[in-house]
DNA sequence: AATGGCCTACCGTCCGGTCGGCAGATGACA
DNA sequence: TGTCATCTGCCGACCGGACGGTAGGCCATT
């Protein structure tokens, strides 16, 4: 097997191990058994088992950083950016579930150093949405609300379907999207507000 | 100083590190040294190191269920009961922050049968927002919405401000907890939906 | 011959937990 | 009230094992 194969091996098993019973539950020597190989031979690979969680923590925020500016390609309305982006947000912790599971659980083992690396990265994520939020409210389609605190709720909230979200459940990762984003979308206009826009085209469509 | 104390000092202690450094990066000895004692005498007043964190969990969890069904008694307007549950939620939640962020991240140092007991108490204590929220669209005051999946939200969403509030910072408890209240009132009313009742005496008061 | 990829064997450390005992407070009893 | 046995709360020393990580070598491929 060359060795760029075995190193993703040994990440998937290392992903799947920290999802399922923690970073610090984790043996080096689990994720060597997993992936068939010896406890020395991850070394190989990785300097150390900090190292692993870093990349599999590094990954995975370039990723959705990236996904997201995608998903926000080309779209303009302010609603409807928004909109967008929790549709991405939610399909992306609900698709790579244990990634983003341990990236909202696992942030302790990393050393300081590692750990202001993750945090640069998910506030620099976070300022989008706060963003979009601002626009928003700039242009008259949500109320006036706290946009950092409301910017954490919503995100948190998308986040959290990461750690009850079962794949074979009641509902399919769209449907859970669509029920966040009203629900998301109707809080910021703030009912006792005026409600008057039309529904947009994403929701009766 | 009597043993009740003394135990009441090893908790407190505990659970500061455990909020502090997480429940593995937490050893027994650190918790001695904090408490002014030796190692071996935390184990005269606790069996093991999970069961003191299972003791901080279950108080946690009963003052927590008793707290939000006190808060709720001699209200009987359906919406209103939301939003004082959500207050007391949230209220307790950001004061109790420690216990409560140990409460959502550690639950994985517990033996299945204790994680089994926690997870028994707060399923019971989820199922208060669950009726209320059901009565709440019984009685019209909100959209039909999926209820299990946004009371799963809506208590996410308020517990995890105890995963970054400081007390000293730009809002206060009060204002946290009505920024979340008015939100999550008006995502349940969904705005695309007939929003058509007038704002509650709690808003205008 | 040299490199890549992996192995066996081992090390040092840390950590949860135990054991036996010790000093002071308590209480029964003469 | 003085004496002695008992209990309470704590301590120092230790154990066993797990775990992250290293050293050095082996073997197939190039």
């Amino acid at each position: 097997m060359p060795a760029t194969k075995m190193k993703a091996t040994i990440k998937s098993v290392a992903t799947d191990l920290f999802y399922r019973k923690g970073y610090y539950a984790t043996a080096i020597s689990d994720i060597a058994r997993g992936s068939g190989i010896q406890k020395a031979s991850i070394y190989y690979h990785y300097a150390s088992k900090e190292d692993l969680l870093f990349s599999i923590l590094e990954t995975t925020m370039d990723d959705l950083t990236v996904y997201i500016r995608e998903t926000l390609e080309g779209v303009s309305d302010v609603e409807e950016r928004l909109r967008v982006a929790i549709r991405g947000h939610v399909g992306f912790h609900l698709t790579r579930q244990k990634e983003n599971f341990i990236a909202n659980s696992e942030l302790r083992g990393l050393s300081s150093q590692n750990f202001r690396a993750i945090v640069r990265m998910r506030d620099a994520y976070e300022r989008i949405f706060q963003d979009l939020i601002r626009r928003g409210i700039d242009d008259g389609a949500f109320a006036v609300v706290d946009v950092k605190i409301l910017s954490y709720a919503i995100l948190t909230l998308c986040t959290a379907g990461a750690s009850w979200f079962k794949p074979d459940g009641r509902l399919n990762v769209d449907e859970i999207a669509l029920i966040y984003e009203n629900f998301i979308i109707s809080g910021l206009k703030q009912a006792e507000g005026a409600v008057l826009r039309p529904p947009v085209a994403a929701l009766s469509g």
